[in-house]
DNA sequence: AAAATTTCAGAAACCGGTTGCCGAATCAAG
DNA sequence: CTTGATTCGGCAACCGGTTTCTGAAATTTT
């Protein structure tokens, strides 16, 4: 049997075919049709077979809005960004998309924009598209209030977290990331850690700030200077290190909050003549590939795995959709990648 | 009337209300709920009005699959991104969501990773869940195979365009915008102009050194030696700058084949005591924020209006969807985003 | 050969909406 | 007061599948 086109009119614009019109050709009924075709109800073999190849001849794809109607299951699931889509959101999106994709899941893309009316509009679309499941995702990872309250449907967030200790997200544990990088340094003999971070009012700056000084007290050292919090960019980086050099503070290694951050500190390191790592150390945080690896030379940096956390969420959302949801907040690894800035 | 929740048992989850509950509660048939909902019928306006404090009352939503069974629309499309999502697809995929969502339409999303297997499976989803439409981006401007033939519901290629005339496809005009580069270069006074892009064999490459060569030929002059085709990387750029000087052709401008090539084009120049734009003035391609920004000093470069692009692929879909397609390929201009390496 | 059992496919209800048609109630005209 | 026109809301078919129930035909048992 010759491959099937999808349509036998190529160019025109062909309706898909229906499980009658199936039952019309196989000469069965479309209840028979619909046993055949889901291997429920008992058939004879020759009439199973019968209508497998009528509905192949068809290109025959079951109507899911019909299918739907039945089960009350729709296999889709809603993924809503509640500030734009960018950098952090993709891999996550990716993982999620992926892991849903497995289970045959189609997932409804929603950008809400920072815009908490575009986010209850989507809200509400997907409620009336019936999804099975939403996962909530962002740029940062502050807590945010919950979605909406007493929803038919279980929500996971992703990244980002919600305020209600009960809802399901998954974060990273970028206190660990933090620690992790700070031990590093340690182990490669840095003892005057300084640290050049983002906003002071981001969750993510403060966490991994105190963690790093945290692990920095358990060896019984403090960081070089205060922690310093500007903004997420590499002219933060640069302008941070010369005020750094400017102070006259000694320091041997710089954990950066950033890979732009660092990317921005090897800069103006370079251009004060000293040597990365040989005078100073470097550690940023991210693991963003043009950034890390476009630096000279390629920084060592905390990756916080956003495709697994994707994957992750996914699975959770599944379990939940399954009936066995897992409230709470859960933490998961980040990872160091270890290059040339800290070697 | 205060707000009201989407659920009466917050934590539970509560089924959506049908028609008929809202029926129920008003007092009215089902069909005369629908018509109150939708305007349709003559209606007392006192009973329009019990329904709608009714369907208010239960939150109600409509199922979306039993609209979907008797119009035969979905309201949704489907968003094919051949390769990888990426910082191409991003604000592609931004401007078709945003366009599409004033629609009301919901997006798919499927990301077929590079696998024409991936591919397929997304299409007969998509088809399985009668989307009215399909978007099909991808990383490269490279014309590919159509996605399928004879499909039942249009299709709409954008950025990536598709190998056969007849599809609709909204692609960029690279061309214009390399010739645009050059002409600002001439304009600044720059004569000596060199060209360090991607790989050979990729289109965007050839048509953008095609473009610039030309372009200069118009003013009767050369390239400052060959296009230099490596890959799309900062390391190249570093590396092809060397080459360059070490070569001794003299050139005071270099337009680059991506901003990434730019920012490494500069960072060489400078390691070589070349002063950006003083001795030499430097034009990159894409005007990706984070490279045009961070670099040192800030590119000039030609932004390809992605987002607009797939505010276009976007809004000629839905007008295939009502019946006027747009057959062809359409190209879209570039802009050049003027910033102090050319200054 | 008649009765009991099993096999297999069709009829019909159902999911949750939309819509055309029809009849009851209301009102104005004769 | 009867007739005719108009308003308004219910009934039922329909979209495209799934599933239960039922009964005819085929098979086995006595």
């Amino acid at each position: 049997m010759p491959p099937r086109k999808l349509s036998e009119t190529p160019g025109a614009l062909a309706k898909p075919a229906t499980i009658s019109e199936v039952a019309l050709l196989a000469g069965v009924s479309v209840g028979t049709v619909s046993k055949a075709l889901n291997g429920r109800g008992s058939l004879r073999a020759e009439t199973r077979q019968r209508v497998l190849s009528a509905a192949e001849q068809l290109g025959f794809q079951p109507n899911r809005a019909a299918v739907t109607l039945n089960s009350g299951r729709t296999y889709t699931v809603g993924m809503i960004t509640t500030d734009t889509i960018g950098r952090f959101s993709i891999p996550l999106m990716m993982g999620a998309e992926d892991a849903l994709g497995a289970g045959e899941m189609s997932v409804f893309l929603c950008d809400a924009r920072d815009d908490p009316i575009r986010e209850q509009y989507y809200l509400r679309t997907l409620l009336s598209r019936r999804v099975d499941g939403i996962i909530v995702t962002g740029r940062r990872t502050q807590a945010r209030p919950p979605i909406g309250a007493g929803l038919p449907i279980p929500v996971v967030y992703a990244f980002i977290s919600s305020t209600d200790p009960e809802d399901c997200s998954v974060v990273p544990d970028e206190a660990g990331g933090a620690r992790t990088a700070v031990e590093h340094l340690l182990a490669t003999g840095r003892r005057r850690i300084a640290h050049i971070t983002g906003p002071e009012r981001h969750h993510s700056a403060t966490v991994r700030a105190a963690a790093a000084a945290g692990r920095l007290a358990e060896a019984g050292l403090d960081l070089a200077g205060a922690p310093m919090f500007g903004e997420w960019s590499e002219a933060w980086g640069r302008q941070a290190v010369r005020m750094l050099l400017g102070a006259g503070t000694p320091f041997d290694a710089v954990f950066c909050g950033s890979d732009q951050i660092a990317r921005g500190a090897a800069d103006a390191l370079q251009a004060a003549g000293r040597r990365v790592p040989g005078d100073v150390a470097l550690v940023g945080f991210d693991n963003w590939d043009v950034m890390a690896l476009g630096c000279q030379p390629p920084l060592t940096s905390v990756d916080m795995e956003l495709e697994t956390l994707g994957r992750t969420a996914a699975e959770m959302l599944l379990a939940a959709i399954n009936g066995e949801p897992s409230p709470g907040r859960h933490t998961r690894p980040c990872r160091l990648v270890i290059r040339d800035s800290t070697a």
